[in-house]
DNA sequence: CCTCCTTATTACTCCGACATATTATGAGCG
DNA sequence: CGCTCATAATATGTCGGAGTAATAAGGAGG
């Protein structure tokens, strides 16, 4: 049995009505209007046309986008009042750190200042996330790490089953802090961080080998020196941030 | 002249849910749907009933029903297939860090982990924000400091007022860190310390004076003492857990 | 035992009507 | 002239039903 995976272009080729089988329709209308809400073409403030107007205009029907907007609404982007219409919110409001909505910040040209910012929050969580793995993690974990290792020597970052393993290799990490508000934090940070890995993928090779980076947070969280692991996971995090930075700047 | 039959009555009436003004029906099912799963009425990996009979038990129309499960799904709770059903979703998929999911999670007795896991998380990322924005910090900010620590002064943390100024003073040195993915960690951070010290509130008077913390915190920050206003910050966030701890031991 | 096809079930989409909440308007009055 | 309060206008909210599409489960054929 094929599992077959939907592949960016097919969505990208089919602007207007983006939805691919398995994506429901109030789904795309979503993906739709949070892409243009986070590209600024709706600016918090501006409020939309009415539910007629706008279903209409998408050649959909007003249970659809309405379903939409609940999705919106739910991740802080949008709130509707009777009379008073349906308006973006103030960018302080949004749920920067949903998966979803960091998809769509990532969807058009991402913003050199908001993925510093991220960076600049993966710095700080990541490398303390490090130092209690260090403390806490079992065989199991260890185990995960290193397959994980494993699995990034044989396909680099320039497969996707190798992005993949460097995922598992965080989120191994972050299992084993055994903390699940800092496992949903890895979520929407690893969600990001794929997104500025493809993006450098997509400007030119990789500079730089960062194997010998994650073996370093990895002997160190094995030997349980909570301070080297940070240490080294602070390392790899900033090397990380200045091959992202050199690949947007070019 | 229309004789209308009780529609959404039932719904606003029940004693828990308790539909207020300004929130929508659907909103209300949300609520209830979403507290229900947090508090493990309705484990990973259940299959809700089917849209027509799980309506009807709720005396709501599928529309209705159906947005309270489109917000549940965008916030990572549950997910809906054709034919499969609607079945609520591994723990670790749940958007945990969503003010909202924050807040059902304490709608009941919130569990101790959890709070522990939320206090580590903050004590990882309130420091290195005050570490920041003792770096950036401009006059704006430090006098919305000094304004919510006047306040906090006034009105204590008994009163939802005093509280109100808690939450401006630690979202004032968020905001000094220039960094939006920090701010929404801290909208988030925030809502959890709201109701932990809500919760505090219920059992027992506040054992200790937080304002000389607070404004050890302020000091360090006004004086562009990186370092200091860390460490003044994990003091800070290191008693709070404290607190909480021993009010929900007791 | 596996593959392919059929079928039944379930969510998904659409439609049109009515109810409700909020803003805007303007009449009446101090 | 300015304020208050009732009234009307309008967009969102809620409803019920009909029909479509997707998918898991079970059966036919290899």
């Amino acid at each position: 049995m094929k599992n077959r995976i939907v592949k960016e272009a097919d969505i990208a080729k089919a602007p207007e009505d983006a939805r691919g089988p398995g994506r429901r329709l109030h789904g795309a209308i979503a993906h739709r209007l949070g892409t243009d809400i986070l590209s600024g073409k709706y600016a918090p403030g501006d409020i939309l046309s009415g539910e007629i107007a706008f279903s209409e205009e998408l050649q959909v029907s007003r249970s659809a986008y309405r379903e939409a907007i609940q999705v919106l609404t739910a991740k802080g982007l949008v709130a509707s009042r009777p009379k008073a219409g349906t308006r973006v919110l103030p960018r302080d409001r949004w749920n920067l750190l949903d998966p979803e909505v960091l998809g769509w910040a990532f969807a058009g040209e991402p913003d050199i200042e908001f993925v510093r910012n991220l960076f600049e929050l993966r710095a700080i969580v990541e490398p303390a996330a490090a130092r209690r793995a260090a403390a806490r993690r079992d065989k199991a974990d260890l185990k995960a790490m290193k397959d994980a290792l494993v699995a990034m020597r044989r396909h680099t970052l320039t497969t996707e089953a190798g992005r993949a393993a460097d995922r598992d290799f965080h989120n191994a990490i972050l299992h084993a802090t055994r903390n699940d508000a800092l496992m949903v934090l890895s979520a929407s940070i690893g969600a990001a961080v794929n997104w500025t890995t493809q993006f450098k993928q997509r400007t030119r090779a990789l500079p730089r080998n960062p194997i010998p980076d994650h073996a370093r947070v990895y002997d160190a969280i094995a030997a349980g020196d909570g301070d080297a692991a940070a240490q080294a996971m602070n390392q790899l995090v900033e090397l990380a941030l200045e091959d992202t930075r050199s690949a947007m700047d070019a």
